[in-house]
Order: C-alpha cells, then sequence, then structure tokens
DNA sequence: TTTATTCATCGTAATATTGCAATATATAAT
DNA sequence: ATTATATATTGCAATATTACGATGAATAAA
C-alpha cells in the first residue's frame, strides 16, 4: 500500500490534488513567491534567500520545474529561473474553478 | 531529516503551504467536490461515491476536519459532515491572495 | 591548463503518507 | 439483551517526501 489509487478519480482531480501537492511545502511556496517579487533569479539566490541547503532547493526547484510552474533558462555557470505566466495562469483557474464550483454553499452552514 | 524546517518560513507560507497538502490527494478534492455538489453527506455515501475502504474515507475525513474544512454533527449512528464555509472562504481567499500577488507577473514571460 | 563558480544528481537517513483489515465504540432496532 | 448499522481507531506494510553531504558536470576566470 501506501500507493495513491490515482485510477479511481477523475483527470481534474488527479490535476488538481498534484498542483496541490506542489504548493504543499513552504520552501516552494517561498520559492514561488521569491519569483513573483524579483521577477528572475538563480538557485544560489533562493539558497541565501531561504537558508536551505543547496541540494535541496535545487531539489525543490526540479520539482516545481517537472510540475511546469517555472522554467530555468541555462546562462553561463548559473541557470535563471522564472515563472511559466501561462501555466500559471491555468493553476490559477484551477483552483478558482474548485473554490467557487457552488457559491451557494459558501454562504451557510449545511448541518 | 525527513522532516520540514517550519521554524524557517513565514506562517502564511507554512499556512498556504499546510491547507495545499490538505487538497495534496485526489480523494480528499472528490470528498470535497460531493460535499459541494450535495450540500451535505455521511461517511457511507463516501465509500460507496468514492470506492475506498471505510477505514481510508474515515482517514482522509478526519485530515479535512482537523484542517477545519469540513465540519461532522453526529445524528444518531451516524455522522452528517459538510464544508465550513467561514474557512473554506479562507482558503480561497489565502489562494487568491497567492496567485494574484503580482498579475504583472502573468502576462509575459522573465528569461 | 588550472581553479573557481554554479547547479544537478546520487546516496542515505529520518519521517510522513496511503490504504486496508481488524477491532472498538456508540446508537438504533428487534 | 441481542443484533444491526455507522463510524472511528489501531496496527501494519508499502511507498513517498524531506533534507543534506558528497560528488559530478559544465562554464568562466586566472
Amino acid at each position: 500500500m501506501g500507493l495513491t489509487k490515482s485510477d479511481i478519480f477523475t483527470e481534474e482531480q488527479n490535476h488538481l490534488a498534484q498542483m496541490a501537492k506542489v504548493l504543499a511545502h513552504p520552501a516552494r511556496v517561498a520559492i514561488l513567491q521569491y519569483l513573483i517579487k524579483v521577477n528572475q533569479c538563480i538557485c544560489g539566490d533562493l539558497v541565501n534567500e531561504i537558508g536551505l541547503a543547496q541540494a535541496t532547493i535545487s531539489q525543490h526547484l526540479r520539482e516545481l520545474k517537472s510540475a511546469g510552474i517555472i522554467k530555468g533558462n541555462i546562462e553561463g555557470t548559473s541557470v535563471c529561473y522564472c515563472i511559466d505566466p501561462k501555466v500559471w495562469k491555468d493553476i490559477q483557474q484551477l483552483f478558482d474553478g474548485f473554490f467557487n464550483a457552488n457559491p451557494q454553499c459558501q454562504s451557510d452552514d449545511c448541518c
């Protein structure tokens, strides 16, 4: 066990859960917030800013990158990271649609 | 290791990550979507609807409940679950604020 | 060519998550 | 009192995540 049964859920449910998982660590939230603030940066900046080991930051960057949320461009010895605005917007709408699926449910208690 | 260093992050970063973690499983997304649709239900309904064992659904319900997203009212032998609209709205705004921190970043590529 | 810089990857230890059978608990019905 | 129903909890196995030191790869500077 210990394995999520993805096959019994819809594409949307799996996708939303997967994107939520990417945001489910404060280091990745911090990386994205820093990128939003400074627009672009290299891995070393994040190591200084956040205070985790370089290997750990690199690992979090890989997860963000494999989810498509950020892009990395090689520039000499360093890699310039930035948010992919297209994907960012997609995820934003994904969460927005989820939270606003039924506005009535946000107004009053049910039971 | 294997332990998240929460102390080096802001309250907001930890809170957002924690809420994202609750949504980071398709079963919990499915439970919330079902609750949004039918307004309220009991554990057994979700077992039939989703197709995971009763113990597993109960565990996911506990996580949603301990995060405050859902409430459970005892009604005889069963427990009536529903979304807490106040917390729902809070989380919605939390994510909304995160995604809209800098609208400029959503418009064009950086590097 | 040698050295420094920057980042990725590997290996590993500690911890967390997922799923379920078995069991416990608590109320309702007979 | 006994039985049925509904849910929670416990214990366990499989897998995933987190963090970091050590190492590798690739470019830039000396």
